[in-house]
DNA sequence: AATCCGGGGCT
DNA sequence: AGCCCAGGATT
């Protein structure tokens, strides 16, 4: 049940985490910085991403395009392929375009306002607020799924997180709790969201603020966050040709829709000429959140000069060998392939 | 307002 | 096998 909250005030609870953050923050790199492309960068990678799944990416993104200028020169492929393995690979795509948008209309100064943050593609309001509160000193919460869980725990909050005003409501409720320096309570918030307040066996004795917590009180942390919203995992076949021919393979790009945008994969049928080439093939499982893959992949050595000539010609394929496939990004499926042929 | 988009780790 | 994660775009 939400719990009457016209009376005290709840803002010693923003106080004790913004201590606890001064104590226990996470010695992580983007910790040492407030220049906003670094921010705005860690801020789409770790969307949806475990920091332990995203810090090479990161760090090595960072390293390779170190600024706002470099990243809007840079071939969309090589973004790209900097964002190999990572998923949501739209992200990608947007933060590169988004580095075009601010060498276009902010003459390449990252824009301090939340409103002009907004703007950038691919940055909502979560990423909008984060930025603009550590970089700025904005004061909007960064509601995430760590505000929704510990705010829905702090307060024994029933309110559905799946609903579409769910960000509305608990970026009211954090406005409760939020101290002056917003920035810090933000990534307070993510800290305690993820070491302490986790979804399952939360550290409730290491909370510091457990004191404040109803549903700590009530033994009731397993009954938040409310979530209505289930999604069931889909059944897909694929099928892909492996088609090859004295080290050399044959690959395209995809579209930027479906899954896996922009990324390169095999052809996904062959003609009758390649039939007689087919060796061999074997079903690969692959699991995304919303559908369970089959692979079919067939092994094609073209032994026929002709024949692979005019499949290229035919389709526009492109000709890539396993040392020149390390500079394209690969769905995982298929670059766990790549790899294991290397071996061979 | 509902649906889609990856991959990895935890239970 | 299901759930979660420093969400946003698209329809």
């Amino acid at each position: 049940m939400e719990q009457n909250r016209t009376s005290p005030d709840f803002r010693h609870i923003g106080n004790r985490l913004l201590e606890w953050y001064r104590n226990n923050a996470r010695d992580l790199p983007f910790r040492q910085t407030k220049d906003p492309y670094k921010i705005w960068i860690c801020e789409i990678v770790f969307q949806q991403t475990r920091i332990s799944q995203g810090l090479n990416h990161y760090n090595n993104f960072i390293k390779r395009f170190p600024d706002v200028k470099t990243l809007a020169e840079a071939e969309e492929n090589e973004v790209l392929l900097y964002w190999k393995g990572l998923g949501y690979y739209s992200r990608a795509i947007n933060i590169h375009t988004a580095a075009q948008q601010i060498m276009d209309d902010y003459q390449g100064i990252f824009p301090s306002q939340y409103e002009d943050i907004l703007k950038l593609k691919g940055v909502g309001k979560y990423t909008a607020a984060a930025v603009s509160s550590i970089c700025f000193g904005g004061k909007m919460p960064a509601v995430d799924g760590n505000f929704y869980r510990v705010l829905s725990r702090l307060f024994a909050d029933d309110f559905d997180v799946s609903n579409s005003r769910a960000f509305t409501y608990f970026s009211e409720l954090a406005a409760l709790i939020m101290p002056e320096n917003v920035g810090d309570f933000n990534q307070a918030m993510m800290d305690v969201g993820s070491e302490i307040c986790k979804p399952k066996n939360p550290l409730c004795g290491e909370c510091p603020v457990n004191d404040d917590c109803l549903a700590f009180s009530l033994q009731k942390t397993s009954d938040y966050p409310v979530k209505s919203k289930k999604v069931k995992a889909e059944d897909l076949a694929l099928t892909y040709y492996f088609v090859h021919r004295n080290g050399q393979f044959l690959i395209r790009q995809r579209k930027d829709d479906f899954i896996w945008k922009k990324l390169f994969e095999f052809p996904i049928s062959i003609p009758f000429e390649m039939e007689p080439f087919v060796t061999a093939s074997k079903t690969i499982s692959h699991k995304l959140t919303h559908k369970n893959l089959s692979i079919e992949m067939f092994n094609v050595e073209v032994t026929s000069e002709e024949v692979w000539n005019d499949f290229i010609t035919e389709n526009q394929y492109l000709i890539t060998d396993v040392e020149g496939s390390h500079e394209k990004s690969f769905p995982k499926p298929l670059e766990n392939y790549i790899q294991n042929t290397l071996k061979d």
